[in-house]
DNA sequence: ATGACCCATCAACTTTTATTGCTGACTGGA
DNA sequence: TCCAGTCAGCAATAAAAGTTGATGGGTCAT
């Protein structure tokens, strides 16, 4: 038996570990890829790093509108940046995506079964 | 050498498994899951199914909100509903969450490597 | 049938996001 | 130094998402 955290609600702590249920954060990256653009921002730095004219070109999407993007991503943690001259160069952090896969994973649930308490 | 599917970009096709990488899935999915809300409400699903009245005292929210926001998990495909009397019941769907794991793994970065190519 | 209850949906509103054009900082080459 | 190129950030606008209170349909007990 653990010890008790009292900062979390106690309810929620005996129904999940709640150490791995991290509410603001699973919302935050979920965010960050809700939007088509930004998941083909992703998937165009799947095969490395880019740099911001590279993803214009190939998204054919306005700069400033791309540079928004980069940033709500950026913000969440997805991808680094990297300053070389005047380029800006655009990476995928893995650590980021392994937390992702790690915090959707604790939102599975075990089984398909119905508690069939009475309600209300 | 998998047969050419003339249906998506040749560049992507060559870069990842597209069958895989279903972009407005992602987002679909992910949109679903970026209000801590939701997040909340999975959170509340999984220990089996809950009726509406039984979320609304649990989250401490309105009950017109939380409609919304059922429905909007509903419409991803993320949570199933079923009538019985007066009382709407929620459940988790489980294949949904599988779903959402696999395509968040295609998104994963294969490794830290920098592709080093010249730039524009 | 009447009234209490559960809940989805609507309309009105507020808040948040996304898009676009523009500006300017910074860099590197002529 | 001057010019062209890259790119972030701002302001204005447009669009989407979220909140709230009210309405009404369905269900159940009296």
């Amino acid at each position: 038996m653990p010890k008790l955290d009292k900062s979390k609600k106690l309810d929620s702590f005996f129904l999940v570990p709640t150490s791995t249920l991290d509410v603001p954060r699973v919302a935050e990256l979920c965010n960050a890829l809700a939007d088509e653009a930004r998941v083909e921002i992703v998937a165009r730095l799947l095969d490395g790093e880019k740099c911001v004219c590279d993803l214009t070109d190939a998204l054919e999407t306005g700069q400033s509108r791309l540079s928004y993007h980069l940033r709500v991503l950026k913000d969440a943690g997805l991808v680094t940046d990297r300053r070389e001259g005047r380029w800006s160069y655009y990476t995928l952090a893995r650590d980021a995506f392994l937390e992702a896969e790690h915090l959707l994973s604790t939102l599975r649930p075990r089984a398909t079964r119905t508690s069939k308490t009475g309600c209300c």
